[in-house]
DNA sequence: TTTATTATTATACAAATGTATAATTAATTC
DNA sequence: GAATTAATTATACATTTGTATAATAATAAA
């Protein structure tokens, strides 16, 4: 290791932690108020440094956000892995009930990276549009693989499907305020986020409004 | 209509006409690219005005913007009436392949509205809740009439049955420059939009990937 | 035609914010 | 410990944008 270091270079660990700080920061504040309320003199506040550091590390305010991009598309496909990764094993009913559990225990506490990639998904820059085909593959190979788990016909084109499960995931990540003000508690909560997700598996299984 | 004039005000034609086309440009600057994007001197110059006039008129940006969002609830729900109002009739296939062609032919040319709407369901306002609850309001009737339609039984709570069915309906609207990218073409053609709504019908009617 | 009121513009101001630069401090190597 | 380089700050600048004000033009009533 010591080898890696270079003449008047301060041990790595430095840089990496600030920039941690500074991308962390950021991410929380695209999630909660979106990429308008982004400024980088409030990054610099919430990680206790001045406006030029976050300058010096990231060049530009779209660098700031590139690597906030990068480390919240590490973070989902993460998630992503974690919920849906395994291998589904039981009916249906249990796999469902099984993937719900999941969602509850891994989505709730890092609800702020789908935040983030739902303010993501309503820019219109290449980087984003990018990174949301990434986001779109993942959930492509899930909901294949759904398709074959349930014994279900493949279908010619899946890509509607794969939509419509994307607009059920984003919708309420995107809609969290009116939704937190018309039920009158919040929407990530894991109690909500469990009648969320049961009514949206009898929907995925057997239409909308069916009991 | 003549007593309807007061002293020394020109004819109320010229105020309305100038409102509302100064409603018509913001309205057509925040469904492209949302309410950051909105500023008063650029809704001036899409009007051939000067910018005080808008001032003038409005008092201020969110005068202006709380115009824009009367304006976008009136729409909506005139659009609503339009494909969701009438008796529906036949049976459950048939009513959603007129409502497909009622969607096609009523949302495809006003689909700003519904542009609009989106991003007026992600901000966090008091008067962007209260258009959204109406909003909510109004697909929730529609629900609970599609419910009964299908002879189902009633659910206790249908709040997340349309939740999902907003999720489902702005989801293409708040996502559409990405959806655009990934198939190819615009999301509110026609040929398009029925792709995507039988799509969704069979999922509202019997689950997500089944044929 | 004169007067009053509205419609409209031109201009200026202030705050927010990304960018740029130079100076200072801290860390590392020799 | 001196030299070097990175880390960090302070400050200034330019642009965007909402707001404010005063002046001018247009319109209608008398």
């Amino acid at each position: 290791m010591s080898h890696n270091r270079k003449v008047g270079r301060p041990k790595a660990n430095k840089q990496i932690d600030r920039c941690y700080d500074l991308v962390s920061a950021a991410i929380d504040i695209v999630a909660k108020r979106g990429f308008t309320s982004l400024n980088m003199r409030e990054v610099a506040i919430k990680a206790d440094v001045s406006l030029g550091l976050v300058r010096h590390y990231f060049g530009s305010k779209a660098g700031l956000i590139s690597a906030c991009d990068t480390a919240v598309e590490r973070e989902v496909a993460a998630i992503f892995a974690a919920v849906f990764g395994r291998s589904e094993t039981g009916s249906a009913e249990q796999q469902v009930e099984e993937m719900t559990q999941r969602l509850i225990a891994e989505v709730s506490p890092k609800i702020k990276y789908f935040q983030y990639l739902g303010q993501l998904a309503m820019r219109n820059d290449k980087p984003a549009r990018e990174s949301f085909a990434v986001y779109f593959e993942t959930v492509k190979v899930f909901v294949e693989r759904l398709d074959t788990v349930q014994q279900l016909p493949q279908q010619r084109d899946s890509t509607w499907a794969v939509f419509q499960f994307i607009f059920l995931q984003l919708g309420p990540v995107l809609l969290q305020p009116q939704i937190n003000s018309i039920i009158g508690r919040d929407t990530f909560e894991p109690e909500v986020i469990r009648a969320r997700v049961t009514s949206m598996s009898r929907m995925l299984t057997s239409g909308l409004l069916s009991a």
